[in-house]
DNA sequence: TTACATAGTGTTATAATATAACAATTTAAA
DNA sequence: TTTAAATTGTTATATTATAACACTATGTAA
């Protein structure tokens, strides 16, 4: 299951509403933007985000519960993400940094294990904020 | 406001008991054990739990909503906080490794940026669980 | 084509997580 | 000791997320 399948009509609908948005979008927000498309109820709304999560178009933002589309065009799964968040403006950015991913993706803990996800979240004040 | 100041009657309740505990407690688990202790309402849970996530002596596990007690003595202040998690037995342990700290705080995105807080969430197997 | 499995949809209800607003009390400094 | 800041108690409500069930669409293998 990769990136290039065919979306369902519900899924491409939230897709586009959120690779549109320019902050992350919260799954209620979602929902009020897309009743008039037809989708009424939450939890379509959350099947199609965890659908879109699982193949990786979207990444969610655990500290902010809201969802993102994915702009690393070369990760086919989401399972290894990063972003920079505003403390101020709350804009949220993917990082996408060769050596952050290896130096991550090799870190090995105390025991010597290695992990296969991750997730990062760093905050500060962006540039427009300092 | 450091670590060392001492905790009010119901902050110091509720670090106890994530303290004694194994596995990070979600909020509603432990409202339903301070219950006898005559903390009743789920604000005074959160009012007790943001204090002691600003004062550094838990931190929030964000992918589970759930809390830990902070084991990493040298941290002052919760400000960056790595994790890891066992997908299967959830199993959440807190990783004090100096390089991994030390590269995540001179980390720099492509702006140039750097970030002085973060939060990294490492999912993969436990040792037992293999 | 048929049948069969898998994925997706629609719906109602409800569970789980978290905060708003207000009043009273305690604590710690000036 | 009086004043400011922090903490507490309380009710109500907002926000985020899932359970359970019935039905429909889609792809695939016989």
């Amino acid at each position: 299951m990769d990136k290039m399948q065919n979306l369902s009509k519900n899924q491409q609908i939230i897709f586009d509403l959120i690779d549109k948005s320019s902050e992350p979008m919260k799954a209620y927000s979602i929902l009020h933007n897309v009743q008039k498309k037809g989708i009424k109820a939450p939890l379509q709304v959350y099947r199609a985000l965890d659908k879109l999560v699982e193949i990786g178009k979207i990444h969610k933002i655990e500290s902010r519960n809201a969802f993102i589309a994915c702009h690393n065009s070369s990760c086919q799964v989401s399972k290894a993400t990063a972003f920079s968040i505003c403390e101020i403006c709350k804009k949220v950015t993917e990082i996408s940094s060769a050596s952050l991913s290896k130096y991550l993706t090799n870190f090995k803990d105390k025991d010597g294990m290695k992990y296969s996800k991750y997730n990062l979240e760093f905050f500060g004040l962006c540039k427009k904020c300092r």
